[in-house]
DNA sequence: AAATTTTACACAAACGTTTGTGTTGTGCAA
DNA sequence: TTGCACAACACAAACGTTTGTGTAAAATTT
């Protein structure tokens, strides 16, 4: 019977226009008020805030951002946010931004170049203050960010990042944590470990390669070329890759992927086949993901701290804005190897 | 030697009147133009057009948004993007947003009401022009959300609502998932079904535990108040209470948990006692979060098609935004139960 | 050919802030 | 009492668009 609706349904929000009428003042007074600078009055600015309180006045961002020049916002292009990784990353850049009151615009790829293009595009027409990237799988070319540089706002890239450009950069030892974990396999006694890699213009894939073909070298194993399979990394991928080498012929005693879910494919590949992990066949994966610990047996895997590099990211950034931008930052975090059972084959007994 | 820089470092961005001095027009010719709005002369539009392109020229956001008063940004605040349910929703929103090309504002609350008001007002600030919120678990007061109301523009919930609030909302039949998830549980034999809920103001666990209660009553057997426990939904939470349970000497022989990671614990826990999952314990969950499909045994669960509820989202918001929206949207979506072998005690062989 | 409509453009105001520069008036020292 | 510094405020321009209106010339009709 009594609607409950007080606010008036379209009512135009109240400005600093409506604040200074009512007051008697003007816009410059209140705005100066409101934000505790100089030139006001103390009694003056009393009144101000206190009528913007009972008016519920809210400053509008848009307004203050086009005359500012800045918006107070920051974009962050990810492949996806539904990996753990990627959502850590986000979370530790949400943390930072959260404290210095920005606000942040998550873009997801889905590891698709066009859309990078077009989020980067996107960014630059909503005046961000500035753009944190990980690089998408396709992506081969860098001319849009060429476009964020001259913009001339801070951009930095994390864990995928371009090679050509000379530009911020925080990421983990790909190498480092690739080369521990086939050690390791090596030491628990896997002889023809497979390795299932990324595209080669991708930083981290190269890397994380180049760690395991170093730990195979580094134990005097002969590298088998058919033992080392690009894909696109996803479950499906692992375990269809899996499933091709089998067919070949070619039996592998372990695998190292590049990636968690390339991995957990192939776990439950050979699981399905018969084949006991990590008895018959070891497995390790990469970044951490949480499901890696709830599987049976849980897989050997590399940690990448995820929520310090998108901390490291936004602090970063700040330094950046403030001007502190000299050369081009770079940061390196060292990875945690994670061993567990997908790779322990009974090497305790000796 | 010859440095590749072209654009200059510190370059401004060129502006509309910047391309109207250089063509010997006005801006308004130009905005006209570049729109692709009636008054302007073929060849003049053309000009106009080649010298943007030619000058890289790109719309500044902010300023359009300024003027006419909206910012095609909508925000989004969920509890956490990396729940599959959540960030599968998010995947929904973007892909309708993206083709109407409006951006997307993530913010996680990470359960917490403060960062939920906070964000609440960081939006309204940066004059988004509509809200999507799944609310936190702390959420049991919805004033900031009137806030949103008064100022006119469109606000949507989905899955977890406000039940005091005559507002949009779109939802799976809670329910009905939870009563056929129970049912089928009873069907395969088991007795004494314990309940893990969330908290009872919130529509999604109160619903989920009317459908449990519902599917014991159907079937005859008592409700046993020992067996509903309370907790938070994470992993350590289910794991803790199963311990707690046994601890008690209460003994049910299944559990159905309002969350995938509350059950996820529990079915650990047990594991590790020794119980065989589905034969001496059964487990079902709720949110067909991907992990459940991977572990062993895989977790019976219901869907939620989140993907098409955060389509179903942005859809009815580009309603609202058109000016259609009447009395607010009730969507309810109907859920998939996916019995899987955590459930499946040998119910067959009869 | 005159009257009328239409086209193609220019002009100017507006969106809600922020900020540089005037303009008072007050208090203080000389 | 004059002069000066400074506080407290008002005034106005600017940020980069969009959009309503004005005004010629061109196109159309009669």
């Amino acid at each position: 019977m009594t609607p409950k609706k007080k606010g008036h349904k379209s009512s135009k929000q109240v400005t600093i226009k409506d604040l200074a009428r009512q007051l008697g003042t003007t816009p410059s007074t209140v705005s100066r008020a409101l934000r505790d600078q100089s030139g006001v009055g103390e009694k003056m600015r009393e009144r101000v805030k206190a009528l913007a309180r009972q008016q519920n006045y809210r400053p509008n961002a848009v307004a203050a951002g086009l005359r500012k020049g800045n918006s107070h916002t920051i974009g962050v292009i990810v492949p996806r946010v539904n990996r753990d990784f990627f959502s850590g990353v986000i979370a530790g850049i949400e943390e930072v931004a959260y404290e210095s009151r920005y606000s942040v615009i998550i873009c997801q790829t889905h590891d698709r170049l066009d859309k990078e293009r077009q989020y980067v595009e996107t960014l630059l027409s909503a005046r961000v203050d500035g753009i944190l990237v990980s690089l998408g799988l396709e992506t081969d070319n860098y001319d849009h960010f060429e476009k964020v540089i001259s913009s001339g706002i801070p951009l930095i890239f994390f864990d995928r990042v371009p090679d050509e450009m000379n530009v911020n950069r925080i990421l983990v030892d790909d190498y480092q944590g690739s080369l521990q974990v086939v050690q390791q396999m090596i030491r628990a006694g896997y002889q023809r470990i497979a390795h299932f890699a990324g595209p080669d213009y991708l930083n981290v894939y190269r890397d994380r390669k180049q760690g395991y073909l170093a730990a195979l070298q580094k134990n005097n194993i002969p590298v088998d070329e058919d033992l080392v399979i690009s894909n696109d990394l996803t479950i499906e991928a692992g375990r269809r890759s899996m499933q091709e080498l089998l067919a070949k012929g070619i039996m592998p005693d372990a695998l190292f992927s590049a990636s968690d879910y390339s991995a957990l494919g192939a776990l439950l590949f050979m699981q399905e086949q018969g084949y006991r992990i990590p008895q018959d066949f070891g497995v390790a994966g990469f970044s951490n993901e949480k499901f890696t610990s709830y599987i049976k047996p849980p897989l050997t895997t590399v940690d990448q701290h995820s929520k310090e590099m998108g901390k490291y990211c936004m602090n970063l950034f700040l330094q950046e804005v403030k001007g502190e931008g000299g050369a081009p930052g770079r940061i390196m975090l060292n990875p945690e190897v994670l061993i567990r059972e997908s790779t322990l084959r009974k090497t305790d007994e000796k």
